[in-house]
RNA sequence: GGCGACGUAGCCAAGUGGUAAGGCAGGGGUCUGCAAAACCCUGAUCGCCGGUUCGAAUCCGGCCGUCGCCUCCA
């Protein structure tokens, strides 16, 4: 039983080999902090908690390292719009993007590295590329030539041939090549900036990741990961910066999730179809779009439409349901085995699934089947230790997954504040069923329908829930 | 135009050679004062055409369609 896991690089699954025995170093590319963040990001931030959580479950030490790109043509430009100062407005987001990070249940990364905090290695970086004539200054911007590696192009499969064709792109005269890609951009006036041996100016876009990740994780990591509209030119560039810097191959795996689609289309920020991670919390849990990721493939694009968020939520409540407490007396016999058996085929089903490429949806499946399996134990009475014990394992495992299967009153104030009036409602109406004033009795129960608490009467008495709204 | 991915029941979706997991929705039942939850039963030959094979959703070729990347992008 081991991993294998598909590598862009090669256009293959390939088992899982880490460089250092039992450690994995990570890395994943984080957003440009200029606007309030989407529900594709926090998709590609879910994947790669979810692979980060699979691979501690396995037993490895995880370093995961993510970083976020606070300066850039666009948070200069946003800045410029507002009249804001381009670095606080980068910091708003920046710590904006963190409290999403922790509000979607994804597992701190052991270090975020931003730009602005590496310049110095960056600059050292770029002039070791021009010392080995990997890069050249024009004009006080330095630029990558990408002519100078042979094996530029290896990751998106793109001829350097076609690479080189175009046309040169305005504001960038001077290059080589079209290809070339800036290492350095010289200042224009009022534009944040830094001295440097060419002059004034900023970091490229692609420099950073490199020098983050040699900086935080060594020469070579096992993992690199981001989305797969990355994979060109970001991810090209990368490679072809870090390997020309260090001789040694940059990441052994590189990993992408697919894009999150609205309407069809990829979402994102220039077409401006999102949702934000703000606005979609607001009206749904975290594990109801961990549920709707990982019902597909994470290299898949996933849709998202009021009717695929509402069969999530609602499975997410299913799955939740197989937690609630049991209600019988039986420990041992029949039903107890078989619910043991169900668990361990759970188990051993979910990492047979996980294992092959993170196939979420066959994992999810075992999850569903313990589910039913609890289910139907209950309902024959089973407790006890073994009833717990399956329970543990739902835990567990939708806990890899990152589900925390917690109901909506364990969280929300709102909800804590309205329960001693929640309650009493619930006994009125428990006296109301004593006497058979069943119309009373109704109205009340609608009544807390129509405010998303719904109510359960079971053999020992009534319960009620919060509703999210699907 | 170049490169790549995908097309499975009403919807989402797993499944890469031996006659199709799972979830949501729907229908029928059990339980319930009625509901809710739960449980049971219920549906597809896998975009189209052709080929390889004893046998294909799974391999090959062609066609149609959808999506992504081709220097803003998770």
């Amino acid at each position: 039983m081991t991993l294998s896991l598909y590598n862009t690089l090669t256009r293959r699954r390939e088992p899982f080999e880490t460089l250092e025995e039992g450690r994995v170093r990570m890395y994943v590319c984080g957003p440009t902090v200029y606007a309030d963040a989407h529900i594709g990001h926090a998709m590609s931030a879910i994947v790669f908690d979810m692979i980060r959580r699979y691979l501690e479950y396995q037993g490895y030490e995880v370093t995961y390292v993510t970083n976020f790109t606070d300066v850039d043509d666009k948070i200069i430009i946003r800045a410029q719009e507002t009249g804001q100062d381009p670095f606080e407005l980068a910091q708003y987001f920046t710590d904006k993007y963190l409290r999403h990070l922790s509000d979607l249940n994804i597992k701190p990364a052991d270090s975020y590295p931003r730009v602005t905090s590496e310049i110095s290695n960056i600059i050292r970086a770029i002039e070791e590329l021009g010392e080995t004539d990997y890069a050249y200054a024009v004009d006080g911007s330095v630029y990558f030539r990408v002519g100078r590696n042979d094996d530029y192009g290896k990751l998106s499969r793109r001829r350097q041939e076609d690479a080189l064709s175009g046309t040169r792109v305005e504001g960038e005269e001077g290059k080589e090549n079209y290809a070339d890609f800036a290492l350095w951009k010289g200042a224009k006036m009022g534009e944040p900036s830094w001295e440097s041996p060419w002059g004034a100016g900023r970091p490229g876009w692609h420099i950073e990741c490199s020098v983050m990740c040699l900086h935080h994780l060594g020469e070579s990591i096992d993992i690199h990961g981001g989305g797969n509209d990355l994979i060109f030119p970001h991810h090209e560039n990368e490679i072809a910066q870090s390997e020309s810097l260090t001789g040694k191959p940059f990441a052994r795996y590189w990993i992408h999730n697919g894009m999150l689609q609205l309407s069809g289309e990829k979402m994102s920020k220039s077409i401006g179809n999102l949702v934000t991670i703000d606005s979609f919390l607001h009206q749904y849990s975290a594990d109801a779009l961990r549920m709707l990721i990982f019902s597909g493939h994470y290299r898949k694009p996933v849709s998202y439409s009021d009717e695929s968020i509402g069969a999530a939520v609602r499975s997410t409540a299913r799955l939740r349901g197989g937690l609630r407490p049991a209600t019988g007396t039986v420990a041992v016999g029949e039903e107890v085995n078989g619910l043991r058996e169900v668990s361990e085929s759970a188990r051993s089903g979910f990492r047979i699934a996980m294992d092959d490429d993170f196939n979420t949806s066959s994992a999810l499946s075992h999850l569903f089947e313990l589910v039913r399996a609890i289910n139907t134990a209950r309902a024959a009475g089973v407790s006890g230790p073994f009833f717990q014990a399956a329970q543990d394992t739902l835990r567990e495992l939708a806990g890899v997954l990152g589900l925390s299967l917690t109901e909506t009153a364990d969280s929300d104030g709102d909800v804590l504040a309205a329960k001693p009036f929640i309650d009493l409602l619930v006994s009125v109406r428990t006296e109301l069923r004593q006497k058979k004033e069943w119309a009373m009795a109704d109205k009340v129960r609608e009544g807390l329908a129509a405010h998303s608490v719904q109510l359960e009467d079971t053999a020992n008495g009534t319960t009620w829930r919060i509703e999210e709204a699907a």
